[in-house]
DNA sequence: CAATCAATTTTTGTATGCAAAATTTAATAT
DNA sequence: ATATTAAATTTTGCATACAAAAATTGATTG
């Protein structure tokens, strides 16, 4: 697998692939938030913002609601949009219904998925695996998500994969500040084992509880980063 | 924050409650596809559309764009948008999706519900009881969701709240195709006579369980009235 | 009559213009 | 110097303008 940079370009965008504009500055924009490169709680200006896509006002405020819907920018009446605080409780809340989602998706994965799903889950897996093993933390991430993705996907449920989706934004950009420790990183790793192993054996209830108390885990790491302290009620 | 809780939708939308056109625009919109005014697959004309709210096309793209996040548009490039289809199979993925979240909601408002919380639940429940004894369907059906949306309040959770709200803008558009039968009306009000028993002695497990088999009734009922047919598998 | 294709009209996608609101700056008074 | 406030600037929110892409119309041909 080549090696992925993460330097991204600051003024030029690859806009080829899509066809309208004001997708692609969705996804730009998206990207530029998940990222951390517009912090949190950033004012959009609409000006500035519009010349570093390389568009007009116009094609960027439709992104802007498009986001606002998502949840990643909040919007300020006459005073235009600031990206989404990254505030404790809100992870939380956002971890508590992904658990509830990656749980119903797990036990319709151990339904729907097929043996070749299973496989190429498994190829992730050892992917991932090697990239733990070289402390190669960005490149074990991007498996680590595209596991989760791929169980999503499994579910064969669009409308679930699409919910998830987006409020997967939300801890995408909370690992750009979460340190792992090898400690925990290792027993993430561990997690993820038993999880494969529950799908390969398509037991859907082991799954599940398995996806929800990855999820808990992953909250606490985020949690110490945020310097919130975990609240005990309700992260079960 | 971005209002995504919208309470139960007046004929006309009063511009006046809100600062800016743009979000007036998203709510009157969003009344015009749930009731089905704007039916399923019509097609968004920007300056028919935007004559009929009484504002240019600007607001009224950012706010398709905005819908369009929530899954009540799709956006086809270059030949605008459309009221999304009303798919059975569609209407089978948020149920199950909904089932999920509205479990998750019982099960948290049986910790984090006040007494006083449950009392009011109580109260729309006896409001609903009555609508249902006089065959109002209309008025049962505004306390049935004032219900579940009370539920979904006492979860304490924001996030969930609006993840919920946005699907089920998709079930309510689907209530105005649905015709109860009496047998099937009957039953569901049991449903909820067993719910309201389950909130109020805290039994999170059962209520977690009675939800989601409300949900996956629901379920069956808009099934029929879309002539769809039940797909089984994932559905419970 | 059906089919094809060019001309016309409509519609979308993006950029720009303009007024109102917010922010910043400057000036004055305390 | 600090606080206050009035003027200047910036920014937002909405409307309009314009080019490119679709949809429609209508003429022409087989």
């Amino acid at each position: 697998m080549t090696p992925v940079t993460h330097s991204i370009p600051a003024n030029v965008t690859s806009l080829s692939e899509h066809r309208l504009l004001h997708e692609a500055v969705i996804d730009r924009l998206r990207d530029l938030i998940v990222t951390g490169e517009l912090a949190p709680e950033a004012k959009l200006n609409e000006r500035v913002l519009a010349e570093r896509l390389g568009t007009s006002r116009t094609p960027l405020r439709e992104a802007i609601k498009f986001l606002a819907s998502e949840g990643l920018v909040e919007l300020v009446p006459n005073r235009g949009a600031v990206v989404a605080p990254l505030k404790p409780e809100k992870m939380r809340e956002v971890f508590v219904v992904l658990g509830a989602l990656e749980a119903l998706a797990g036990e319709q994965a151990c339904r729907n998925a097929s043996e070749a799903d299973i496989a190429d889950i498994r190829a992730l897996h050892y992917h991932m695996l090697a990239h733990h093993a070289r402390g190669e933390l960005a490149q074990y991430f991007r498996y680590n998500q595209l596991i989760h993705q791929r169980i999503l996907d499994c579910a064969r449920n669009v409308t679930l994969s699409q919910t998830w989706s987006a409020l997967n934004a939300h801890v995408r950009r909370a690992r750009y500040m979460a340190n792992l420790s090898r400690e925990r990183w290792d027993q993430a790793v561990k997690e993820h084992e038993e999880m494969l192993d529950a799908l390969s054996r398509r037991d859907g209830a082991k799954l599940q509880a398995l996806l929800r108390d990855h999820l808990a885990n992953k909250l606490v790491l985020v949690m110490e980063a945020l310097g919130g302290g975990v609240a005990a009620e309700g992260a079960r």
